[in-house]
DNA sequence: TAGGCCCTGGACAACGTTGTCAGAAGCGGG
DNA sequence: CCCGCTTCTGACAACGTTGTCCAGGGCCTA
């Protein structure tokens, strides 16, 4: 037969139903269903029929239509900043990991830092109604999000806290991991260290930000307000900021850089420089092992987190509900030559 | 009232719907539909209303009913490898930007590479009934994929092409991209130039050695056996092949590293060794002007992929059939160093 | 004032699947 | 040979939305 999979009758791109797939086999309707599902209480012979059936006419299950009857979509959603960058893209593919062990696809969108487009997304995902969310946020008022999880959907915040609503977050130790680093750079004797972040208002530039002053207080030294520069993030404004800091009158002889970006435009400014300055990064990056000198970072584990979320989120789906809870994942002080520059003035 | 979004009589986790919204509002069902989509022939104050009671509810539209009602989903499958991968994530995001412009969703799953799991995804993405399908083959036979293209599903390959079955595919210039990196080490006066790719069945590997084979033939340049390594992909072989290269009696005094992965671990070797020896790899990759020396590539432009594959698919969903044709995208030579080394015995 | 038209609103079916329930067929025992 | 039990099968409603179609009311015009 050369149209097998084509139905007379129907126009281009039409599917062939269960109802086709059961006039084609000579079977009610509920019997394709329950082949297709796996129930028991099938003759092995009427099965038979029924799945050359449904090879014959390329049936696939609409699982639209599925939805719509059992409730649960068997997806999760995860909205993040921006796929591109190298910190998302392991921690998406940890929390698919997990998903896919739930019998669960996930649907992922970029928000590309924007609180608006946050909230589109975030919202368009509940209107597909994946049965949970995974946020990193973009915004810090996560209220609309409300009737969502009052209706049902499991949603944990990674990265970041959820503003003004309360609820489930996975998050690294960002105070910690910046005031480890600090204290890594007074340890091998310096005194100026400058600190080079993101605007304070984001959650984990602010906790970074406390970090290198409780390392900075702890041993007794003032900060001077210039050593700080918070909110430049394009590569030509951390540039200038990375310059202020080193052609002063009385340059810092150590960087703290706040996130990746950061880090990497230090590292191209001291690479021009003759003078050299010690420099620990938050977030790890690739190839940094083989830079001269190695970058010393403060590295979070980006798959962890993803994972920690995703699992969290099907313990809610799954279980017992709890009261919304914290989880704070450690960071790693990894050495590689830069933080263990000694001051040169 | 303070059980606004609570609904008497319906256990948790139910959500009201347009019916209620209707109840509640004092109006017709459709009357909530018209007004949720935005259709004309509301009076404002009907309008008002509904939105009242849509907004008191916390009703969300179910897109599952939509979409089976609709039969377009607004949502398109990209199946690529490995999210974590740095050259996957670019191309993904540049995907959903398109889509997003065309106001459709992107679901994406790794395929880990393997063949099965690609299928498995692939048509689980058909079974949720995205309208489109962008695919990085892992394995090379897609004929499981014509009856969903036959029942209207948009089909893109990226990357790699199609096997076993006729369709659109984007692809990188990967045999003219190798000439060129290869032509360029023997411009510079090497003679013993090494490969290092993945297995030939692969079809971008394939097109790379080719590519090799091309300029050394049009060199004059008889190929060695011993220069050719095919198909170590994890570090540690990779490592060892280098090492076999290097070491021989009659060492390369150039490697043109197939790709990324490949790169990087060459690298490493290289930078343990006293001797220089010259390096093209295929891929750009991060950082690598700020290695010392910087790194030749021949750079791909992954956004670029994504955005020609998404686009093209759009054409299909959007409009006039055409027949299944190839794209090709060049490549570009980034000199930074590496490979401008001259040989040396 | 009556007739017709336009504008708004609502009843109903349909999308493709699954859960419920009841009917049919097969089989063994009385 | 018939009854009752088990096993398999199918009819039907429901999920929440949208498209079709019709009814009612207001308004304009003759």
């Amino acid at each position: 037969m050369a149209d097998t999979a084509r139905r007379p009758g129907n126009r281009y791109g039409s599917r062939p139903t269960m109802k086709d797939v059961a006039a084609h086999a000579g079977v009610g309707l509920k019997t394709v269903s329950r082949v297709v599902n796996g129930e028991p209480g099938v003759t092995p012979d009427t099965e038979r029929r029924v799945h050359e059936a449904i090879n014959a006419l390329g049936f696939r299950r609409n699982d639209s239509a599925r939805v719509l009857r059992k409730g649960r979509t068997a997806s999760v959603g995860l909205v993040l900043e921006d796929l591109a960058d190298p910190f998302y893209g392991p921690l998406s593919r940890a929390v698919e990991e997990v998903a896919r062990a739930h019998g669960a696809l996930l649907i992922n969108g970029s928000s590309a830092e924007d609180p608006d487009r946050e909230q589109e997304l975030a919202l368009a995902l509940c209107a597909r109604r994946v049965d949970g969310l995974v946020v990193i946020p973009a915004g810090d008022d996560h209220r609309y999000l409300e009737p969502e999880i009052r209706a049902g959907v499991a949603t944990v915040f990674v990265d970041r806290p959820a503003g003004k609503i309360d609820a489930d977050a996975v998050l690294s130790d960002n105070f910690g991991g910046a005031r480890h680093a600090v204290a890594h750079l007074l340890a091998h004797g310096h005194r100026r260290i400058g600190f080079i972040g993101d605007r304070p208002v984001i959650h984990t530039a602010a906790e970074r930000l406390r970090g290198y002053r409780a390392a900075m207080a702890e041993a007794g030294i003032p900060v001077e307000d210039t050593w700080i520069s918070l909110g430049a993030t394009d590569p030509e404004r951390v540039r200038r900021a990375a310059e202020t800091l080193l052609d002063g009158p009385e340059p810092v002889t150590a960087v703290f850089a706040g996130n990746n970006r950061v880090t990497v435009t230090v590292v191209r400014v001291l690479s021009e420089r003759p003078r050299p300055t010690a420099l620990v990064g938050f977030d790890d990056f690739e190839l940094a092992d083989l830079l001269q000198p190695g970058v010393t970072v403060v590295a979070q584990d980006a798959a962890q987190l993803g994972r920690t979320a995703a699992e969290r989120l099907f313990q809610q789906l799954d279980g017992v509900p709890h009261a919304p809870e914290r989880t704070m994942l450690p960071t790693r002080l990894i050495t590689r030559g830069s933080g263990e520059l000694p001051p040169v003035d």
